[in-house]
DNA sequence: CCCATATTTCGATAATCGTCAAAATATGGG
DNA sequence: CCCATATTTTGACGATTATCGAAATATGGG
């Protein structure tokens, strides 16, 4: 992987609430939360979280689907094992580390 | 782990420079590099990586000690895996993913 | 002491970021 | 069609950040 994209995805999950959508998303799994449902969960206007989304999306770190009249958000799991693949790379030269962890979403399980 | 000590990590890690030293120190082990041969191998002006050099430190990434004229820097692996672990925590409801790496420096596992 | 080396602090500048109300866009229902 | 709901885009503001030369500080050697 390289240093560019690692930097864009820290610099999305550096702020406050950016990191808190995220982990809602991430405990929320497949299913996502709705933009309108992130925002209230996490008492920040609608626009300044749009903001906040939008930032998350173009890291890679999110994805965005249509349901109706809402816009369905879910953690993407695949980059964020990159991120942590690439922070933890060469840590410890023994190889005594244990490996990066590899997170799947309920959806993705079912079909390996 | 608080969110505020995470933010300040991951604000630290999300610049070109600063990534590029936290990974090089975290390759250089406990022996750790001085803040000279730093800014050499990352092709910037001493002050502003003495900048970088603050800012990594005050998240707590790094730690600082004096050889003689030298100060030499090296990677907290301790905060490296508290980061980690703070963001894959619940990141698989199902308790599929691998446990978040433990590094330790070779000195740490001597004496474990 | 004085000088050389190693690093940090200061100061100033340009660029980026977070915030949110208001307006614009998109979807669905009657 | 028109209205209500859901979300994004726009615009403007203050705050923070990255940069680097020059000056200041700290250590060690002769």
């Amino acid at each position: 992987m390289e240093a560019q994209p690692v930097i864009k995805a820290l610099s999305a999950l550096a702020q406050e609430h950016r990191l808190a959508a995220f982990r809602l998303l991430v405990q929320a799994g497949s299913e996502g939360m709705a933009a309108g449902a992130l925002a209230e969960a996490l008492g920040v206007p609608n626009s300044s979280l749009s903001f906040h989304l939008t930032q998350l999306t173009n890291a890679g770190l999110i994805v965005q689907r249509r349901a109706s009249r809402s816009l369905i958000y879910s953690a993407d799991y695949a980059a964020m094992n990159g991120l942590v693949g690439y922070l933890m790379e060469n840590c410890c030269g023994g190889g005594i580390c244990a490996p990066a962890a590899n997170c799947v979403t309920q959806a993705e399980r079912n079909v390996a």
